[in-house]
RNA sequence: GCUCGCAUAGCUCAGGCGGUAGAGCACUUCAUUGGUAAUGAAGAGGUCCCCGGUUCAACUCCGGGUGUGAGCACCA
């Protein structure tokens, strides 16, 4: 007499044992026909589960969360058995759900190709006309791998292999295809409303580079037609905005063969750089850092002292020059070690903070490059911060105020925190790294955000707090660090007098708010779909004349708005005003200014915003102030406007 | 680096069972001086990514390279 409580509290008595599908049932057939598994006690559960005790048990429909996922990880078993019926040679490996989709992955002797991908899509929607029973079985784990071998299923038995215990394993049969599996899946293969096989490309066996490749099949599902329509919309926005693409339609940088990896930076891109790299100039200046510089070139030596030469010479560019090898550097922390080490340190003289937008070359491998978003040829907004463990957690606190209100004024307001623990390749003993494990444990608990750990994450030499900001796609982009280092500044000597005069080494923090201004620029270019908001926009302002009798009067306009330091241009082309605003829209100028026969004789400007909103005519101290408050307030989201 | 795909005018892209190419936009010139997302006409513009091979003939087919795209692997 099993008692079900449901999720609104009420409950119900059943006379026999009841599946979670009968139970839904009882409520109503139209639950029923939506029931794709069940949530008991906590658990997700087939829909078939019979519940014989008293439990709390929620219906999953493709509403909930979960449901979409239970949707996603039986699609990928659609597909399999799609995959099979099509290339009965093909073996299957394994099929995960991931963020909007799923994949699966196979054995196959070629890749598939775009064609077979729609093959294949075409026999899944047979396959859910077929209407089969997804049956959940047990079976032992001899029973297992007999039967896959004679299936010729070469990594389902390895997969078998690897799982440690000695427990029975699930299994999920739909008609003749049956797949090794936790589940739950939905009830039945005519369950599936919208889905649809997005791409293909290859993927190692379990992730090493060192094993085969397999072909690996992405795919979506959704809860219904809509959503997947939403979802490919969803997709054709981020294209829109990919930053390649509109980096050269609005004409901001450009890459070439002879340089892969390394942007040509145009003077439209190099103002909205040159904004960014004043604003956080002017930033660290509040947060007292002192601004270096160091070179390009250092001798191979010190790579090797700072232990970098021993995990990524293959990732460095060196050159040879007098007999003597040097390395394009990297990065910048040795370097700034250097300038600690210049002079008697005192314990007065710290925290030392040094920062510097420094340029770092990596040989990043080939097929790992993609726009700016990662390149050979990058500046960071680096800096290293000298200090006693005792300061650790201050500087650390310091930093991240920093970097949230720096987030905050480039548009973004949520931050996601992790932590990365010590890799298995590292330097420095287990204290040091309980040490510094626990003192960014501590500052991240004191910012009273959520963070999440990353175990074997950290970098060889400490471990580091990753900053993340979500753009307006919702994607998740990793732009700041804050790493503890208590090995790097020791193996390069450095140290200072501590107050009992003795001679200690200091802790040195890595830290960065944007990461590099390569990406950072890729970042906020696809996050306003390069209409950068006024204060980083490249040109602010064009003014416009109808005839060319007015020419005069722009030209004079224009040379008034840029002493008071304004980035504007005019536009006096023999065209009709109509072309012209088409031409300076499509390149997101934030304002148009109109000048006809009547804002000459009136002495004003006639005021359009990038969105078309026509804000009136306004005299030279009106269009000032307004443009004045827009700069002012950057790209902070509670004034941004649509526009 | 790996798998698969792609590389044609400044840009976006057509095209040809092997006989050296085309559109739209942009550009130049001329006409037009017009009020908030495209005025009209004419003109100019290409080593069809690079190097080999096959062939009477290669932009096209084959091989190699480079770059690039998706994904994987890597990311101090």
């Amino acid at each position: 007499m099993p008692k079900i409580t449901l999720p609104d509290g009420s409950a119900r008595e059943y006379e026999n044992p009841v599946t979670v599908m009968e139970v839904a049932e009882s409520i109503g057939p139209g639950l029923a026909k939506a029931t794709l598994a069940g949530r008991v006690d906590g658990a997700l559960v087939d829909s078939s589960t019979v519940l014989s005790a008293d439990a709390d048990v929620a219906i999953i429909t493709e509403r909930d969360s979960d449901g979409l996922e239970v949707i996603r990880h039986s699609c990928a078993h659609l597909m399999a058995q799609a995959v099979q019926r099509l290339f009965p040679k093909a073996q299957v490996t394994i099929g995960p759900v991931v963020e909007d989709g799923f994949f699966y992955d196979f054995a196959f002797s070629r890749a598939f190709t775009p064609e077979d991908l729609q093959a294949i899509e075409k026999v899944m929607g047979d396959i859910v006309k077929e209407n089969l029973t997804v049956e959940r079985s047990i079976m032992n784990r001899s029973d297992a791998v007999t039967m896959f071998k004679e299936m010729g299923e070469e990594y389902k038995v390895q997969i078998i292999e690897s799982i440690p215990g000695d427990e029975d394993l699930s299994f999920y049969r739909q008609g003749d295809f049956i797949d090794l599996c936790r589940g739950p899946h939905v009830p039945s293969t005519g369950a599936f409303k919208a889905f649809k096989l997005t791409s293909v490309a290859g993927a190692y066996w379990r992730g090493d580079a060192s094993n085969e490749m397999l072909q690996r099949i992405h795919g979506t599902a959704w809860g219904s037609k809509k959503d997947l329509k939403l979802f490919l919309q969803r997709l054709e926005e981020a294209e829109k905005r990919d930053h390649r693409k509109l980096g050269k339609h609005l004409d901001l940088f450009h890459f070439q063969e002879e340089a892969p990896g390394m942007a040509f930076w145009h003077p439209k891109g190099w103002s909205i750089y040159q904004t960014v790299q004043r604003y956080m100039r002017s930033v660290q200046d509040e947060h007292n850092y002192k601004e270096i510089n160091t070179p390009q070139l250092v001798d191979y030596s010190l790579w090797e002292k700072s232990g970098h030469a021993s995990k990524f010479s293959d990732e460095m560019f060196s050159v040879e020059s007098e007999n003597r090898m040097y390395a394009i550097k990297p990065m910048n922390c040795p370097c700034h070690i250097q300038v600690f080490n210049q002079g008697l340190k005192s314990y007065r003289d710290l925290p030392l903070r040094l920062a510097e937008f420094g340029s770092c070359h990596r040989y990043e491998p080939s097929g790992s490059m993609h726009g700016l978003m990662r390149v050979r040829s990058f500046v960071q907004d680096d800096g290293h911060i000298f200090c006693t463990e005792e300061q650790i957690q201050a500087e650390v606190a310091d930093f991240m105020a920093m970097l949230f209100a720096v987030y905050k004024d480039f548009g973004f307001d949520e931050v996601i925190l992790r932590l990365s623990t010590r890799p298995e390749k590292r330097v420095g003993s287990d204290e040091v790294w309980d040490k510094s494990e626990q003192s960014l444990k501590d500052a991240l608990n004191a910012t009273g955000l959520p963070w999440e750990l990353v175990p074997g994450e950290g970098a060889f030499y400490g471990p580091k707090i990753e900053c993340s900001l979500k753009d307006c796609m919702g994607r998740v982009q990793q732009c700041g660090t804050i790493q503890v280092d208590f090995s790097t500044p020791g193996r390069l000597g450095a140290h200072y007098v501590a107050e009992d005069s003795s001679k200690k080494e200091p802790v040195m923090l890595h830290r960065a708010v944007l990461g590099s201004f390569e990406r950072f620029l890729g970042i906020l270019i696809e996050h306003y779909a390069g209409a950068m908001p006024t204060w980083l926009a490249p040109e602010q302002v064009v003014i416009l004349n109808i005839t060319d009798k007015q020419g005069d009067y722009c030209r004079n306009f224009e040379e008034s708005l840029k002493n008071k330091g304004f980035r504007v241009s005019t536009d006096l082309r023999n065209e009709k005003i109509g072309f012209k605003i088409r031409e300076h829209t499509l390149q997101k100028i934030p304002y148009l200014l109109v000048v006809g026969d009547k804002e000459v004789e009136s002495e004003t400007v006639a005021v359009r915003k990038r969105g078309g909103e026509d804000l009136g005519t306004m005299t030279f101290d009106d269009f000032c102030a307004l443009l004045s408050q827009d700069v002012a307030r950057f790209g902070r989201s509670e004034q941004l406007d649509n526009s």
